[in-house]
DNA sequence: CGAAGATACGGAGGCTTCCTCCGTTTAACA
DNA sequence: TGTTAAACGGAGGAAGCCTCCGTATCTTCG
């Protein structure tokens, strides 16, 4: 395609390769030292000044942004096929799952959540977005379908899901977390009909209507 | 050999001192620039040397420990009292909620959670067990009642209140916080009996057996 | 009271990391 | 091949962590 309009001149060939480099390496440290590894380090591995990082990803954060997107973007998918499954509530329940493996596995994915979660800087707008209208999908679903309370939003829950992985570095967290989430959808359901216990509208004003 | 052991000198007046206003300055300097701040910027503070700080408080976390004991005392005492109240669901559900205001006000108790959730140094020991014991006797009562699942635990239940918390930098976080621990302890009570939905045995192998 | 010894003080200094700035190098384009 | 915009890289200042040890101060006991 020609680009007449475009001045623009190809980007330098080392700056490409180095950037490249920079993310490789930064995957490397950051899954080996945490998300708080020396910034340096990366710079070091990758064979490239210190400068050169900071000039293509101006913070830690962007870095990590580069160099999680990937993970997201799986989970992300992960969260459309699942939009086929019979049973929405289970649908959720798998999706939440596969997540808690996806940070046992993933070394850096908690960072990546921690990003998508902690909202503060502009970057971590793609993964947030990303990360709510794949829970937000799958939420809609069992909602309209009526076997999901209304008033939690999909930031809620990617909120609490993240919580609940939080403790992901001790000895039997997963285990814990599965138990916990498991909970919580639970405690999604609707309220069974008829007999509704109204446990927490006693204290709480409804955020939203309950069942009108 | 005359073993007058507990011949201890009385401890020096202007260690004891310099310990108190150090552990004052940690306060208002944590509660301020949040768990990172400087230590250096502590010492100075409470017009002491970086010696000394370190010699009372060789790590960051002991002062922390140091300066939040108390607040966890709070807390865990609070259950004490929940502890009469006749509903036991409900009590549970208070503690829960009086902890997120905790969260709020004291800007460092979330510090104090963190280290008391993640297990790894000595020195969490008392934060953890004070509050794993508040939370595990407010627990027990309701599964005592019938009205809570027996297959959380305490500790299960601390690391997902913490997690709730996690976020507590944003701006509506209370508010979330709230219900989401709401849906949780929703989640918490037994299935109505008779017409149990099954929800999450279905797929997860039951940690406890459930009421056939 | 006054000396002796134990204890605590404080901050210099070595180390690590962060991040900026700018002189030098190099790839793209004509 | 020359021009020039873009990228490189690392020196260096700022800040924080933590240790070490000479000096100051407190307690004890004769």
């Amino acid at each position: 395609m020609d680009d007449h309009a475009d001045h623009t001149r190809k980007p330098r060939a080392d700056a490409v390769r180095n950037r490249e480099r920079v993310l490789e390496a930064a995957k490397a440290v950051f899954n080996a030292g945490g998300p708080e590894a020396s910034l340096e380090a990366v710079a070091k591995r990758a064979g490239v000044g210190i400068g050169t990082l900071y000039r293509h990803f101006p913070t830690r954060e962007a870095l990590f942004e580069a160099v999680y997107r990937r993970e997201v973007e799986q989970l992300s998918e992960l969260a459309e096929q699942l939009k086929n499954a019979k049973d929405p509530v289970e649908a959720l329940r798998r999706w939440l799952r596969s997540g808690v493996e996806f940070v046992a596995t993933k070394k850096g994915m908690m960072a990546a959540l921690a990003l998508a979660v902690q909202s503060g800087s502009e970057l971590h707008a793609f993964s947030f977005e990303r990360l709510t209208k794949a829970i937000g999908s799958l939420l809609d679903r069992a909602v309209a379908a009526g076997e999901m309370r209304a008033d939690i939003s999909p930031e809620d829950l990617l909120r609490a899901f993240f919580g609940m992985c939080y403790v992901h570095d001790q000895p039997g967290w997963q285990a814990t977390a599965l138990r916990l989430l498991d909970v919580f959808v639970d405690g999604l359901r609707v309220q069974p009909p008829g007999k509704a216990k109204a446990s927490s509208s006693k204290t709480t004003k409804p955020a939203t209507k309950r069942k009108r």
